[in-house]
DNA sequence: ATATTTTGTTAAAAAGATGTTACAAATGAG
DNA sequence: CTCATTTGTAACATCTTTTTAACAAAATAT
């Protein structure tokens, strides 16, 4: 199994300084999507999941702050830094309130920026792991284990991949509920796209055979909203 | 699926800078109407549903701060942004008098603009979302739950489609009291023309052949006005 | 009373989303 | 490298939703 990489969005209307930063942390395993206004920027983080956002605070149609803002909208958790030549006392205190997790003011040193973005992934994905604290589900006549990847009923047992483990454990999380679409496919595909839902639709047909023993449990569409896991309460 | 774009109306007499204006909100997402002048302006407004509003001061046949005590006369609740050359301050007083969310004198920054808009439309969302919160509510002897989309009766459910979910729902927040047509094709078909009236008139044979096993609740029909979900108090 | 407008109702067409299977491409293990 | 597994894409079938048309009935206006 291999680590997946980090996807970084990097804002800034500098192109060559953009350039120059996207090759440095391409080289050191990232997955960096450079765009040059706040407007591209916030439809880039509609569209796709990233772990960290690299935001410079001047730009044209949009700044930092108002695409942080808009962001924070979106997804009140993701991590962003404030890359930024002005080194006023306001502008960084506005950061913060903002909910930066972190401030540079540049010029700076690229190492400095690496590590400042290790640290902060770090910390999240502890914290999402917390999040994602309970493995074990019952649903209805089936026992499963979302860290071992076991969907068991009885003496019959099935091993689940990897897509088809999150997508069941999204379901459990959201049991007896809607679970949207656009959700799982940000969360699961990183990416809400036309090819990533027909997939998505391919594993709720194999998550259906594989639950399709126990009939109380359905997994059933919302027409143009998502699927909900229906299991006897 | 599709996620809506927001709709603008632009009310400007200045054929030139109008369609300007025009072309650069559709390049950034928005769809426009553009009329030039407060009387087509008013008529439009009637017709569609906008998100934002924006009124140029000085126009023929109606002025900008008459349109948009007329538009607050329909809804009190729309954003509206002045558009003026003049920056006098007593006009400035009288535009923030009359419920103007923002006022922009002429020339502008278009930056500016779009992220005023941004920010409105962002507050109303907002504020929009918290009107919807309720989900759930007991019609004579049915259950309907709105974000599930299903109409229960005892045993018996029906799911019902994204259509007749709203207007179930629009009924459900006017329950015993007129929801007028115009509101709802506004709301849920985005203007009142012939074929979308027609077509909520199909919707309303639905919901009435779902809703006609408890005789005790009826949608009844307001000539000329709108409908009334009657259900025993 | 008769014409006009509005609404009720049903059916069919058009558009869109999902179900399903098969296979190609990518990935990881040995 | 080769094999097995996993994932993505294509193709086609099916189901849902929405719109439009057509005609009937009711309400209102002339």
């Amino acid at each position: 199994m291999e680590k997946e990489k980090n996807k970084v969005l990097l804002v800034e209307d500098d192109t060559n300084f953009g350039q120059v930063l996207r090759n440095y942390l391409e080289l050191h395993d990232y997955v960096v999507e450079l765009v040059r206004d706040g407007i591209l920027g916030l439809a880039a983080f509609r569209r796709e999941k990233f772990d960290v956002c690299l935001l410079d605070v001047m730009m044209p149609n949009m700044d930092g702050f108002t695409l942080a803002e808009e962001i924070r909208n979106v997804d009140p958790d993701v991590p962003l830094i404030f890359l930024s030549a002005k080194s006023m006392k306001e502008d960084i205190l506005k950061g913060y309130k903002l909910g930066a997790d972190d401030y540079i003011t540049k010029p700076f040193d690229s190492d400095v920026l690496l590590s400042k973005i290790r640290a902060i992934l770090k910390r999240n994905q502890e914290l999402h792991e917390k999040q994602h604290s309970q493995v074990e589900f019952i649903v209805g006549s089936y026992h499963f284990n979302s860290k071992l990847r076991i969907l068991k009923n009885g003496v019959t047992a099935q091993t689940l991949s990897p897509k088809e483990n999150e997508l069941l454990l999204m379901l459990c999380e959201y049991k007896n509920d809607l679970l949207p679409r656009e959700l799982a496919l940000k969360r699961i595909w990183g990416s809400d796209t036309y090819f990533n839902g027909r997939s998505m639709d391919v594993y709720i047909a194999k998550l259906r055979k594989y639950l399709k023993e126990d009939a109380t449990v359905e997994i059933v569409n919302i027409h143009g909203n998502g699927f909900r896991l229906v299991v006897p309460v």
